[in-house]
DNA sequence: CTCTGTGCAAACACTTTGCAGCTAA
DNA sequence: TTAGCTGCAAAGTGTTTGCACAGAG
């Protein structure tokens, strides 16, 4: 697994984690030592770890913590927005015949994804370097948030 | 569900049909009525079925069709670029932190994600119709494919 | 003190696998 | 004819849920 230069140091650490508390606050979450662990390991790593390789992770610094807490503390910070699922969705995987004439936006709540069409996303330019090493088969704007119905 | 405005006709329908036999004969698959049935009916939907979904659609003209089989269609079609997974992995879910600054590759065969990082894709504009409907959290552009380990 | 969050275990949803019979080439 | 495909049923994998206790506000 290649990795970006983003080894976080002290400083940032601690400064998202003041974000984060204020963030949980402001939700009307309690900030739990669980979640402040789990937050702060997945800012330690870029290897888009899973629940289960989290959890291995953090029960080294505290060890009573569950996999099922670690499940749910990272539901609850992708509704917050402090955290993101980058592969997979635990639902049914969703399947279309591939074209590149769309992009998805996807509700983070409802799950529910919309399609539109920017037309200049149609053509974003893949730098030569990927094209060079990999084979594209398909290549998309991937947009998530909070959907109309949700954001009430 | 919003759709775009390709309900395919007749002679597309026919046109891509043709192609995806060329297609599953160069990779060595044989072409049974199943594979086009599946394969059919995802070209006549942009709502991103799910296996069942589809399923449910196929066995009305198909009745004795399985479920499996379907999903292992639609693992094969992947595989072969024949269609694509849109939402859901099957695979656990993988989470970060949540940084715009990063893209990613995945292989469709080995489902390694590769990070990388293309400066003009962390500042691509989002249509306002978008930003004015919906709370964007987050953007990014991803690449589909196979990677060089996987492309013996 | 109250009410949310946690840990445990059981329930679930979806996908994958093993095998015997079937079928496209 | 025969390798690959299908259908069925069973086994996995990962996620969610229900409940009682614990701890943050």
């Amino acid at each position: 697994m290649k990795n970006i230069e983003n080894e976080i140091d002290g400083k940032e650490l601690k400064s998202k984690t003041e974000w984060f508390v204020t963030h949980c606050r402001r939700a009307g979450l309690k900030v739990t030592p669980q979640r402040i662990a789990v937050y702060q390991e997945l800012l330690k790593t870029n290897e888009h770890p899973s629940a289960e390789i989290l959890y291995q992770k953090v029960k080294q610094i505290f060890p009573s913590i569950s996999l099922d807490t670690v499940n749910r503390t990272l539901v609850t910070l992708s509704e917050i927005g402090a955290a993101f699922v980058v592969e997979g969705s635990g639902d049914a995987k969703r399947y279309d015949a591939g074209s590149d004439k769309h992009q998805h936006f996807k509700c983070i709540k409802c799950r529910r994804i919309i399609d539109f069409h920017h037309k200049p996303f149609d053509d974003i330019k893949i730098p030569a370097y990927i094209n060079d090493k990999f084979k594209v088969l398909r290549k998309t704007v991937y947009i998530e948030g909070i959907c109309d119905l949700c954001d009430k």
